[in-house]
DNA sequence: TTTTTACTTTATAATTATTATAATATAAGA
DNA sequence: TCTTATATTATAATAATTATAAAGTAAAAA
């Protein structure tokens, strides 16, 4: 809710618009959807602006890097802890906020300390269905 | 068990290696690494003859990708369903062989025909743990 | 308010993973 | 053995991301 002093970043126009194209969006959006968003707005924009900004929110933990799709990182603003529907074809990703209780027997932790789990959901979105 | 016509794929010395390589390995490893250990055995081995195979394999579903690791594929020649316990610093992966019971609720499916899910455990492995 | 300073942005180059191309080589069937 | 479709290789191309360093600017200090 409130932010630490820690976690306030200096805010530039650049960051806001990141911030803002990021705040309440769903689509978990690649580094290039939103530096095309936000170059939109400031055409001046540079690459290198974009992945400093993620790096720096996700170090202030306001966004998680989601190592789905292949080739690219996908961002999402939503650090809660929840689950993910993704299209196989499309990748489309869509939250799941349903709770798992999913804990480990000791024998099939292989000593790790575990930290927490995620589910992502495999199948096909109403759009690629469409498709045939 | 036994291979149909149809995933058979022409056997040469290049493609012999990486399946040896791939065999059991429950490393999960990615394409330099495998071009690292074939590489030894067969010094001309080209990496587009790694990627090449892997992606054959992978058509014949003898192999499986994972986005797990930031930047990099990885490769599992394990292909029944089956999860994984990550080690969020050095990126080891180990496979979990228990299964879960997930069914999403008709509400939270989004219309998406579900074709099934993975689960990852994140922790600390035991020798991430020992480096204090 | 002005000055200072540390941090940010930008253009650009570098790096890394992966894919494409095309010439040469070869496994496997006829 | 001969033939041919397919595989391998060197090499270039592409794509995502990170690094560098000069120039700009938000915010703290004076
Ligand atoms: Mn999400
Ligand atoms: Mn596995
Ligand atoms: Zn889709
Ligand atoms: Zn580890």
């Amino acid at each position: 809710m409130d932010t630490k002093k820690k976690d306030s970043i200096k805010l530039t126009p650049q960051r806001i618009a990141i911030i803002e194209c990021l705040e309440g969006n769903t689509s978990h959006p690649s580094a290039a959807e939103i530096y095309s968003v936000v170059s939109e707005k400031y055409p001046t924009m540079s690459f290198a602006t974009v992945y400093n900004t993620l790096q720096t929110l996700r170090e202030k933990g306001r966004v998680i890097e989601l190592s789905i799709d292949s080739g690219k990182m996908r961002f999402d603003p939503n650090t809660k802890p929840h689950h993910h529907l993704i299209c196989v074809q499309c990748k489309n990703i869509t939250d799941v906020h349903r709770k798992f209780a999913l804990n480990l027997p000791e024998g099939e932790r292989c000593d790790y300390e575990i930290i927490g789990n995620h589910v992502d959901f495999y199948g096909i979105c109403p759009g690629c269905k469409k498709k045939k």
